[in-house]
RNA sequence: GGAGAGGUGCCUGAGUGGCCGAAAGGGCCGGUUUGCUAAACCGUUGUACGAGCUUAAACUUGUACCGAGGGUUCGAAUCCCUCCCUCUCCGCCA
């Protein structure tokens, strides 16, 4: 959420900036506004009145100490009259602090000065393109038919043991998966990412933290028994390692990457979007997060986009990088470039990665902060992006499977047993 | 799931009702001493939200925080309740 000093520092440059993004609500800083002040009021009264029940608290431990029985009953008539009048005092300053907090919530993050006008995905502004769209011969078939024809990915029976939506990969189907995690995260991990395997389910406070909760709360899967939530991305857990961190500041950047399979509920969703694998409850995810100074998080962020810029390119996959639009982006972001590969079968572009700065939106959350060189305490700034997702992976299936490049098949299976990089 | 032992500051660890935001040791940072390093000695060392002063910082000051949340009490790290976590033993175990 946005720290509310900045909200007050000055609230209308923040109505003009949540603009950008089509948030309307604007009331809502003016409200945030006055409610602090509120606050203040109340906090004031409030530790006044503590103050003065701590001093008559002590002198009645010294006046029974002396044995000055009575004069320490008459400081305890006096303390319960305090009390009393503390009472609505109290109540009131949490109930403000509640409102407080439950509308700064509601506030999405300001988009950068970077961030493209617009409203719908058309006003997506195309950054840079690479790679070569296919010329595909005749009778070529998408991604959903090699997949049959091939026997690797078993929709009808994935849904038979759970539901639609959960893909059973199957022989070099579940191979060519695990070949791809393990060279995405070398990949990652030569460009100094820290590996990590997450749990899988997250508590409340991690799916607070990251900003899944309250916002998405119908799209996880929940486990009412133990109150988790299945992860619909490594970004919760991996950035959550941080959460209520004090760090040092020789210790940022931190650059985490993890795989893990992510659940999603994708309620709501139907039609053409979610054939095949590309859209699914469940697919398999390498996810890169880094932490950093709040002066460095613009240029992590372009190094970031370079480095799944990279990763395409080595996987020869004609790509294009867009800025998105304020009104596209998402709640807590303030940058994001979306990663879009050519489908040649099915003709349009395919999202398989994003790449966010958050600033400081998630870590004021998580309270993720360290220690600057003049000595102030300052919130991290935390990015993230998926360096494949399962769409990804299946484009590049189609390439092993269609083009001349069968070798490809037995390249990544090399990937396996060596851990190395990309063979040619 | 049952029984027991625990959870205190950066770390170890003391603290069973007031003088405890918290002993002691270590670490860290600053200083003195010193060819250098080490050692020794002295000092400092949490966070959040307020108030005062201030351009600001520094500083002074209030409140809260000893796993989390409630309760008892004039007063809680300390007593009671619930929950979470760690360790030991027992049970269960696809």
């Amino acid at each position: 959420m946005l720290q509310l000093q900045v909200i007050k520092q000055d609230p209308n440059l923040i109505k003009e900036r949540l603009a950008v993004k089509h948030f309307t609500a604007t009331g809502l800083v003016d409200e945030i506004v006055s409610l602090d002040e509120e606050r203040k009021k109340l906090q004031l009264e409030s530790d006044n009145t503590l103050a003065k029940v701590n001093s008559a608290s002590k002198e009645i431990g010294m006046l029974m100490a002396k044995g000055q029985k009575d004069d320490a009953e008459k400081r305890k008539l006096e303390v319960a009259g305090l009390k009393t009048a503390l009472q609505p005092i109290a109540d009131q300053l949490a109930a403000t602090e509640k409102q407080l907090q439950d509308k700064l919530v509601l506030l999405p993050n300001l988009p950068s000065a970077k961030v493209p006008p617009g409203k719908t995905p058309a006003d997506n502004v195309v950054v840079r393109e690479g790679g070569t769209i296919p010329v595909l011969p005749e009778g070529s078939v998408p991604h959903w038919d090699l997949i049959k024809k091939y026997d690797i990915v078993d929709f009808e029976t994935g849904a038979k043991i759970t539901g639609s939506g959960f893909p059973l990969y199957k022989g070099k189907g579940a191979k060519l998966q695990r070949a791809l995690v393990q060279y995405f995260l070398d990949f990652n991990t030569a460009a100094g990412y820290t590996e990590y395997l997450p749990p899988l389910m997250v508590n409340e406070a991690s799916a607070y933290g990251t900003g899944q909760l309250p916002d998405k709360e119908g799209q996880m899967y929940y486990m009412p028994a133990d109150n988790f939530y299945m992860i619909p991305t490594s970004e919760v857990p991996v950035t959550n390692i941080y959460r209520d961190t004090m760090l040092k500041e020789a210790e940022l950047p931190i650059k985490m990457t993890a795989f893990s399979p992510c659940f999603r509920r994708e309620a709501g969703s139907f039609g053409a979007d979610v054939r095949g694998l590309n859209r699914v409850h469940q697919f398999d995810k390498v996810e890169i997060v880094q932490l950093t100074r709040p002066d460095k998080s613009e240029e992590t962020h372009d190094a970031m986009v370079a480095h799944v810029e990279q990763l395409l390119q080595t996987l020869e996959l004609p790509y294009r990088i867009l800025a998105l639009c304020g009104g596209d982006m998402s709640f807590a972001s303030a940058l994001t470039y979306d990663f879009e590969v050519y489908s040649a079968a099915q003709q349009k572009w395919l999202e398989v990665s994003s790449v966010s700065n958050f600033e400081a939106y998630q870590t004021n959350r998580m309270k993720i902060r360290f220690k600057d060189s003049d000595g102030k305490t300052k919130l991290v700034h935390s990015l993230n992006g998926s360096s494949w997702p399962c769409q990804g992976s299946w484009l590049v299936c189609w390439r092993i499977i269609r083009q001349p490049m069968a070798s490809g098949c037995r390249r990544y299976y090399i990937l396996i047993l060596e851990g190395q990089k990309l063979i040619k």
